[in-house]
DNA sequence: CGTATTTTTGAAGCGATTCAATGGACGTGG
DNA sequence: CCACGTCCATTGAATCGCTTCAAAAATACG
């Protein structure tokens, strides 16, 4: 399915199309192919070949990654505005990872040849795309050293604020991750099990510092968690205002 | 010291100056800057101001960063030909490692400016720039999986043949790593202790897949490694030609 | 209301780290 | 050329953080 005239300002919302003009934009929107996605759909599979350039318009997306084994790692949540699969720019490559709707998605496409012809065309769309890849390689530089120097409580502690700086919405009680997410899905963002994970969570929650369900997870008290995860001395103790038992 | 057309070869041969013509070729020489390094010597220290993008001409260069408590990883082994500091092209960045010399070094560099309008005016220039990030950060997509799924072992035999692909020289022995490697880096590299990669090593050596020396290692026998980084069958006995002892 | 999925919790075990002490290689200067 | 100091590597023993496995509880859903 082709753009329409409607997407045209997701297009000039992505980061990747930044500071076009008018013109540039259309030529964009007139290679542009769109797509839904329903809740668990994959928009490409891991290891199929590379051959269009993703740029997420509505919903979320899931970055899979699996191990020959058949363990799966969590490489990342996309939000809207977020391009993947930039290595399609290359020839005969493979997809990385699985890209996974989360709920429904909006999905914007091009192919390799349209977008380096408007690469070359417009080099400021290569310029952004540089860009954000450097910034994704920052984080995964930092996730890296996460992983082989810090012990598993801060690396979830970590985990979970990257969650609440992407998918957080501020309400009364505090930060609520808008997605459901199971232990399962922390552990495997963060290099652990879902053991480690909910026995954790549970020790949080014993502090008052979050409060969490099944596959839902709200952060009552943020800067809990912030010192876990620079392993600053314990604050104040948290605002002990639990909903319901108050004798412990 | 601004470069010289002696160094027009070593550009053209770069991953990001990639089928550039050579009027464009010499429009990037004429901003380039060229720096030569000692050993040990540090081209750009983590966290400084970004500004500048660098290729290495000759020599090699050691990617580190250094955690909050003082903790070393090493982020990669930078080989001629290679960019860095890509990160540079956006504002106000900062490096997020540091970059050292092993051996003396030859280094060209741009400021943010000239880079930013060379690749305005070609953009083919960026679109290598892209190829060759997205490269890099499939292998740290690699690196996170391995990190969260592999035991120990595995990590250091990946690690030893990712150091043999990238400076490896064949003799009749065997492949030599043709860099000094001290245990402590080849921990920093896979993410465990020197104690751990020393144990390890030791192992191989009296299986006879390594021979190992102070900062020095020869791999005998490759395959032996493969099958501990793939986790495949122990293969046939290495083809076991110690150099002195033969009573075991 | 039954079934499926997610979560919790306990107990056992192990891989890897930590610490300490020793051994060996290398370079330097007497 | 030997003696020395420095740096790197080895090895053992103790410990621990985390995983693994099993079983039960809690929650969601048709």
């Amino acid at each position: 399915m082709t753009a329409h005239a409607e997407h045209l300002a997701v297009i000039a919302q992505a980061d990747i199309f930044h500071n076009l003009d008018t013109p540039a934009l259309r030529s964009v929107m007139a290679y542009a192919v769109a797509a839904h996605y329903q809740e668990g759909e994959f928009v490409f599979y891991q290891d199929d070949p590379a051959e269009r350039v993703y740029v997420l318009a509505e919903g979320r997306l899931r970055l899979l990654q699996l191990t020959p084994e058949g363990a799966q790692i969590n490489m990342g949540l996309v939000s809207p505005g977020q391009a993947i699969a930039v290595i399609s720019l290359l020839e005969a490559q493979r997809y990385p990872v699985s890209a996974q709707a989360i709920g429904s998605a909006l999905v914007l496409s091009w192919s390799r040849r349209d977008l380096h012809h408007l690469m070359i065309g417009c080099p400021q769309i290569a310029l952004n795309a540089l860009q954000e890849l450097s910034q994704r390689m920052i984080e995964f530089q930092d996730r890296l050293r996460e992983l082989t120097t810090e012990r598993v409580e801060r690396r979830i502690a970590r985990g979970l604020l990257r969650l609440a700086r992407q998918a957080g919405r501020k309400t009364e009680q505090g930060v609520l991750i808008d997605l459901p997410v199971s232990r399962q899905d922390l552990a495997e963002m963060t290099g652990t099990t879902l053991f480690t994970v909910s026995r954790t969570l549970s020790q949080w929650e014993e502090r008052g510092i979050i409060s969490a369900g099944r596959e839902r997870i709200l952060i009552r008290f943020p800067h809990g968690l912030v010192t876990i995860a620079e392993d600053l001395p314990a604050p104040h103790p948290p605002p002990s205002e639990k909903p319901s038992d108050s004798q412990v």
